[in-house]
DNA sequence: TCACGTCTTGACGGTATTTTCACTATGTCC
DNA sequence: GGACATAGTGAAAATACCGTCAAGACGTGA
C-alpha cells in the first residue's frame, strides 16, 4: 500500500565503461529502479538538466566532460539539487574533496559492491525527498521558501547575501517576537561571535532590501531589546480580537 | 457529545484520486485527526469557506476548479487565512511560485511519504495556533504582550522607553498587588542601584505614558510602601460580591 | 591571475534613553 | 501647624544604542 508509481526512483546512470554500466543498471532495475543511461558527460549533463531524477550516479572520468565538471554545471548553472553519487577510481584526499567541493552528495570507490550503491542510493534518495518539500514563511507580503531559499515581496525577487538570508529567516521563523541581538548572533555565528558587532551592518543591509523600496517597514528596531519583524497593522487588528 | 476539539485538530481535504483521499484520510483520522473530505474544488472552497479548519490539504489538480483558484479565492475573497498544504505533482519551479503567490503555507511533492505529511501539518497548526497564545498579562484596558513586548491600553500603542517597560511588566505581573521601591529596584538594575534616585523619573514617565493620556488612573501611589497597579472600581465590585 | 560579491571593521553622527538634580507638592507624626 | 520624610515634576547633561557608509579583507569563480 505505498502510494509510489514506480518504484524506490528514476536514476540517471552516467558512466563510459559499458561493462559496469550494465552490470549497475541491469541490478537497479531487477530491485525496481527506473534507469536512464548516458556513456558520455555532455549527454549525461543534458539528461540532468532536462529531467526530474531522484539521484545521479555519477562516473568521475568520462570523455568529453568529467563528473566533476557535469556536477558543477548541474549545480551552478542548472541549478540542480539531485542528489549525486560519484564514483571515484582510487581513495585519493584529492578526488574526495574535489567530489565534495563540486558538490557531490556522497562517493564511492572503486572496485564496489553493487548492494553497498544500492544502499547509498536509497539513503540519498530518501534523504533528498525529506527535503523536497518546504515551508513557506510568511509576514505580510513577505514570503521566503525555506527549500528554495528565494525571498520575494508583492511578488518581486529580493536579491539577498546568504547573511541576509539567515537573518531574515530567523526573524520570520520567529515574528512577530522581539528577538534579542544576542540570539540572532548565536544563532549567525555560533559560539565564535565577531569581536566587533557586524550585525549592525548586516541588519542595516537587510533593511535596505526588505523595506527601503517599499512603503510599509516591516522590520522593526526595539531599542535595547532587539528586533521584530511583523506588520504592526495587521497585529492590532488581531489584538482586540 | 463531540470532542472533536481536543485531537489534533480539524482537516479539510481536497483531493480527486479517491485512492490517495482514502489513504490520507484514514491515516490522519487514526492519528486522531477530524477530516472532511472534497473530491472537487468548488465543494472544497464552499466547506473551507463555511469551517474553521485548522488546516487543508490541497491538490493542485482538480476538476472544476484546481488548487491554485480554490485558494487564491480562499485569501482573497474569502479573507480566510487557514493554512494551506499543497499537494503538486512534480517538483517544478513554476509549481512552486505559483503555490507561493497563491498564499499556499506549504507544499509537498508527489509521491510523498505519509508520515511526512503529518509531520508537516501539524508544524503548519502549530505554528499558526502560536501567534493566538503568547502571553498577554491585562490590567483592565491595558495589555502587555510579552512576546513583541507591545503595550497598548483602550486600543491605542503606548510608547515605552525600556525601562518604563519593564515597570509596566513588574508592575503588572504583581497586580494588583503593592511593590515595594527596594524590590523594584533590585529587579531592574540587579545590586548595583544607581546613586540618585532614578526610580522616581522612570516612574514619573511611565505613569505619563499609561495614565495621563487616559481617564481612570491605574497606577497608585502607597505612600511610604510602595506602587501598585490595578482598577480600583473593578476591584471594589469584586469584593462586594 | 583578475573581477566580483560578501563579510568585517571602524568611524561618524544622530537619536533615544538614562541619570542627575533642583524644585515643588503631598503626606505623616507630634 | 511645623518639621520631617516621601513623592511628583520637569529639564538638562551624560550616556548608550543604533543607522549609515565606506574602505579593506576575504574567498570564489572565471
Amino acid at each position: 500500500m505505498t502510494m509510489r508509481e514506480e518504484g524506490p526512483g528514476l536514476v540517471l546512470l552516467v558512466e563510459d565503461n559499458r561493462g559496469i554500466a550494465e552490470m549497475v543498471g541491469e541490478f537497479l532495475e531487477r530491485r525496481g529502479y527506473s534507469v536512464d543511461y548516458a556513456s558520455d558527460g555532455v549527454t549525461g549533463l543534458h539528461l540532468a538538466v532536462t529531467n526530474d531524477y531522484d539521484a545521479i550516479v555519477l562516473d568521475l572520468m568520462l570523455p568529453g566532460m568529467d563528473g566533476l565538471q557535469l556536477c558543477r554545471k548541474l549545480r551552478h548553472d542548472a541549478k540542480k539539487s539531485t542528489p549525486v553519487l560519484m564514483l571515484t577510481a582510487r581513495d585519493t584526499l584529492d578526488d574526495k574533496l574535489a567530489g565534495l567541493d563540486v558538490g557531490a552528495d556522497d562517493y564511492l570507490i572503486k572496485p564496489f559492491e553493487i548492494r553497498e550503491l544500492e544502499a547509498r542510493l536509497r539513503a540519498l534518495i530518501r534523504r533528498d525527498r525529506r527535503q523536497v518539500s518546504a515551508e513557506i514563511l510568511r509576514v505580510a507580503d513577505l514570503t521566503l521558501d525555506t527549500a528554495t531559499l528565494r525571498a520575494t515581496r508583492g511578488g518581486k525577487d529580493l536579491d539577498l547575501s546568504p547573511i541576509a538570508l539567515k537573518l531574515l529567516m530567523i526573524l520570520m521563523r520567529e515574528s512577530p517576537r522581539v528577538v534579542s541581538r544576542r540570539d540572532i548572533e548565536r544563532e549567525v555565528w555560533g559560539d565564535l561571535l565577531p569581536d566587533s558587532d557586524t550585525l549592525r551592518s548586516h541588519l542595516y543591509n537587510l533593511r535596505k532590501a526588505i523595506d527601503k523600496p517599499f512603503a510599509k517597514p516591516l522590520l522593526h528596531t526595539i531599542h535595547s531589546s532587539g528586533y521584530r519583524l511583523a506588520d504592526l497593522d495587521a497585529e492590532l487588528a488581531q489584538h482586540s480580537a
